[in-house]
DNA sequence: GTTACCGGGTAAATAAAGCAACTCGGTAAC
DNA sequence: GTTACCGAGTTGCTTTATTTACCCGGTAAC
């Protein structure tokens, strides 16, 4: 009974592939870049046919941002399921937090040299930024409504994934220009303190 | 344009799962012997489902025989395909001989421990040799029609069927008693001349 | 001597993958 | 400005594989 369930042969085969596309295509888009690689190259390294592809991906960019994806509608999760008696402000706080103790990629803390090639190659590409503020606008949909359905929550969501956002991409530039992830920790854990603490004070 | 043609996904998918299918097959049965290694075992180590390993192997045995059923036949297309003036005997030992210089396993005149392990295993299962005597007589029913249809092509091609596994067996036995292919070779080779010697000569 | 299990082998339904040919927008050639 | 090509994504149709449940013969339990 281990974190990764082995339920029968057609599942494994299932994740399998999706891995198999998926590391074909993120392993090319470096490469060559998000523009040079089509999706008859990735489809071949990965030795599955186009249609399939498509099955597993809906869009090329979805290739690369499926990563982000796995995060989709996390921050409603984490104030569904947060404890009696905890804000959501705070709920939100403590699970960035957490990301950051992690050195999770998504908060833009993390200097392994394949995660800072990825971040450069999804900020270098419109298209790629372009599928991820969508990901991000269904992400803050999501939160709104699990903050409270009015103009409230939805404000309130607005502002948390903006601070996400700038939070994860303040940290990123700093890794991108030469620190590592560990000296940069404290700066990040502070800047998220601050900002969360904004969010929650209305001190704007 | 390689040997192996690499003609589609679906052809080059097909062998791959043959192959592992095959390999996961032979190299249970070295582990632990014929009779210890159920078909399930098979299919669960080369990751497929039971009736997929029945539909590329008709019957567990099949999956030790293969490699001599990669010869079927291989006797009459000899006979079939030789040179005008080329009586059919001299095909046949030069065919022979040329597996010999090749230290083909089929020849017995093999020593790599993987091939002297497989054959080994051959011998020493009752249903194994059952079968692989099933494949010798249906080759040497085509080498009859190959030879001509009557008494006297039935003949031949018996007596041809049985030449060949008397020498290969004398080869293998020389091997498996700690000798090397190389060293048994002249033997082999003047083993060989001699049987079809005899049969070309009819000085029985 | 039934009953229960095990291993080889099969059948029918369904899922997934491949293949080939297509649409559609863009863009380079001429 | 038409023609031709390229790359993203789609559509039917066929092939291959998994699932599940079964048959059958043997054999161990009781």
């Amino acid at each position: 009974m281990t974190v990764i369930e082995s339920a029968g042969l057609r599942a494994r085969k299932k994740l399998r592939t999706r891995d198999a596309i998926a590391d074909a295509a993120i392993s090319l888009f470096l490469a060559r870049g998000f523009d040079h690689v089509s999706v008859s190259d990735i489809a071949a390294a990965a030795e599955v046919s186009k249609p399939t592809l498509f099955r597993y991906f809906p869009t090329k960019e979805d290739l690369v941002l499926h990563r982000f994806a796995d995060h989709k509608g996390e921050a409603a999760r984490v104030v569904d399921s947060r404890g009696p008696d905890v804000p959501p402000m705070t709920a939100l706080h403590r699970h960035f937090r957490a990301g950051l103790d992690r050195f999770e990629p998504v908060t833009g803390l993390n200097d392994h040299p394949e995660v800072i090639a990825f971040h450069r190659l999804v900020f270098a590409t419109a298209s790629l930024t372009g599928r991820l503020t969508q990901y991000q606008l269904d992400d803050e949909a999501a939160l709104a409504a699990a903050l409270g359905s009015g103009i409230a929550g939805r404000l309130q969501a607005a502002q948390v994934v903006a601070v996400q956002r700038v939070l994860a991409r303040t940290n990123w530039q700093k890794i991108a220009d030469g620190r590592t992830a560990h000296d940069v920790q404290p700066e990040a854990i502070a800047d998220a303190d601050h900002a969360f603490a904004q969010l929650s004070h209305g001190s704007i």
